[in-house]
DNA sequence: ATTCGAAGATGCTTTTGGTG
DNA sequence: CACCAAAAGCATCTTCGAAT
């Protein structure tokens, strides 16, 4: 490489060379700077990096600390927030030349007219850092525009260690907008930048013939006549219609992306001839930078079609298939991020974190004084842990019970027990549900139905993870705000799925091979699926035992 | 002063029984 | 017993709201 001789190679500075300029500064107090120079060491160490090894940007800081959690990092969240705040204000003061000061003049009179007369407080708070950032850069109200919300979030990229701040910045923008077009008309609006999600053209665009068949399909896979010599042997759940129809509908549309006239799809047979499915497909791979299980699906979605619907020639059907081959993404039992995240419970204390979290929960909100709704949905996700502990159900089965429908009471005072019971036609693969839960766990139950539910709209009917007008938690809500809660309290990243693994685990720990146990716990049907999905963890326990009798060993010799 | 929560929609991925 | 189809589940976006 060339290099000009004259120019001076400049090292990006590190969190080092910030420990050093912040050692020779005279004008701090000791204190201050024992307190900055801890700060900015704490931080090195909880990246378990040498400060020497980390550039001074703030940047680059969040994204490291972003991953920290308090309660993974053992330290207090207070203490966190303090390490990171010293550590920006050490930055500040040693490499950063020009920013934007905190607290400094006050707003000017326009800024603070506008966000004092907000209709909402909430409005007011969300605002506020954008109207200081404004004002000391001399930007009026009215002066707003997309560029300034540009220079806005570069200030929070590189000179404040927010944790989103693009998150700031869309939350800014819709609150921005919002009182522009009810309250202050005379403000100009921002740009919404599009979504980077793919949304695909809507059914209702294509012709009307083409609908119409994508419906005859739909409604010949959902209506099961046994005088139809070909038809199908089951009729599909709404969750597989469901598919069906998303899967034609992103074909199409990967096919109209590709150039294809919408007006030209008249008919399922415009999607199912093999130079058709060939171009759909170069798009998606290249869209998609790959292939993907969706290609896979979609694939056998059009052959279904191709077949049944269309009735082509065994010969396209066969090119068709070899098609498919050609898009399949290989896959055996769990994926790396389901068993990166099981990888966490290798270690103990996380093991114990997630058993007793829901004990903390409840403790935690039995503590806080006026306990209001926030804490009445701490004990139902305590209850929601509690449940998934004992019997770790899908997160549909668990979010739909129904207080009337699903539980029974048994015994009578300190030995009562709530049992569950759900019919094998609500559950995924048939197979009923069945759990006595323990004198523990009823009683949780029980003292979250009779103190806290009640505290939560909604709970004059009978679900018993009930939303605000009454009807029960949708599954996806309720295993995010499960996860949600999981990582808040522990820092443990997972979802509701994964307590279904990570009972067969634990279980397994214990009982090397007793696949049939686990089999039973997770009510599949087949031993197969059970030990074609845990088997490859008995790889995890050959490493451990290998550490302690092998390892161990060595470390006595020496 | 700073995000955080609820809930619906939908794209995308994973699970799981069964079959060729 | 590898592979596939059915039936999920997960992640993320959107919109309307607030809590500490």
């Amino acid at each position: 490489m060339y290099v000009d001789q004259y120019s001076i190679i400049k090292k990006p500075m590190t969190l080092g060379d910030v420990v050093t300029r912040l050692e020779a500064k005279t004008d701090l107090s000791t204190t201050k700077r024992r307190d900055l120079v801890s700060a900015v060491r704490t931080a090195a160490r909880l990246l378990h990096r040498s400060p020497e090894d980390l550039p001074a940007s703030v940047e680059d800081l969040r994204n490291r600390l972003a991953d920290i959690h308090p309660v993974q990092a053992s330290i207090s969240l207070k203490r966190l927030a303090n390490v990171k705040s010293g550590l920006v204000a050490a930055i500040e003061m040693t490499v950063t030349t020009c920013r934007i000061r905190k607290r400094q003049r006050p707003r000017s009179p326009a800024w603070a007219t506008l966000v004092q007369s907000t209709p909402q407080k909430w409005q007011a708070y969300t605002l506020s850092r954008f109207s200081h950032f404004c004002s000391s850069q001399g930007i009026e109200p009215t002066d707003v525009s997309d560029d300034v919300l540009v220079r806005f979030e570069e200030h929070l990229s590189k000179e404040v260690l927010t944790k989103k701040p693009e998150k700031i910045v869309k939350i800014t923008r819709q609150t921005w907008n919002g009182l522009a077009e009810r309250v202050h008309p005379e403000l100009p609006a921002l740009t919404k930048p599009p979504s980077r999600r793919v949304l695909t053209r809507d059914l209702s665009t294509y012709p009307a013939s083409f609908q119409a068949d994508i419906e005859a399909w739909i409604a010949r896979l959902e209506t099961v006549d046994f005088l139809e010599d070909d038809g199908p042997a089951k009729a599909l759940r709404p969750t597989s219609l469901r598919n069906v129809r998303a899967c034609l509908r992103q074909f199409a549309d990967a096919l109209v992306k590709s150039g294809v006239k919408p007006d030209e799809l008249l008919g399922l047979s415009d999607l199912v001839d093999p130079e058709t499915v060939k171009r759909g497909l170069r798009y998606l791979r290249e869209r998609d930078g790959g292939n993907r299980p969706s290609h896979h699906t979609i694939m056998a979605q059009l052959i279904a079609v191709a077949r049944y619907h269309v009735r082509v020639s065994g010969d396209i059907e066969k090119v068709l298939k070899s098609i498919q081959a050609k898009v399949s993404v290989a896959y055996d039992g769990m994926t790396d991020k389901n068993r990166n995240r099981l990888g966490q419970f290798r270690d103990e204390r996380n093991i114990d974190l997630l058993l007793d979290l829901p004990r903390h929960l409840v403790s935690k909100a039995g503590k806080v004084k006026d306990a209001g709704r926030n804490q009445a949905l701490m004990v139902m996700h305590a209850v929601a842990i509690d449940i998934l502990l004992a019997c770790p159900m899908r997160i549909g089965n668990l979010s739909s019970l129904s207080i009337d429908q699903h539980l029974t009471w048994r015994g009578e005072g300190r030995e009562q027990r709530v049992a569950i019971a759900i019919p094998g036609s609500e559950v995924k693969n048939r197979q009923p549900i069945t759990i006595d839960l323990s004198v523990e766990t009823s009683k949780l139950l029980d003292r979250y139905i009779h103190s806290w539910r009640p505290k939560l709209e909604g709970s004059s009917g009978n679900a018993l993870f009930t939303q605000t007008n009454g009807n029960a938690r949708t599954p996806s809500r309720f295993g995010q705000d499960i996860s949600r809660t999981i990582k808040r309290e522990t820092g443990i990243v997972m979802n509701a799925h994964l307590f279904r693994h990570l009972a067969a685990l634990l279980f397994l720990d214990k009982h090397p091979g007793e696949y049939e146990t686990v089999r039973r716990l997770l009510g599949h049907k087949n031993l197969n699926t059970t030990t074609k999905f845990y088997a490859p963890f008995e790889t995890w326990r050959a490493t451990e035992r290998y550490e302690t009798e092998v390892l161990q060993v060595r470390r006595a010799v020496k």
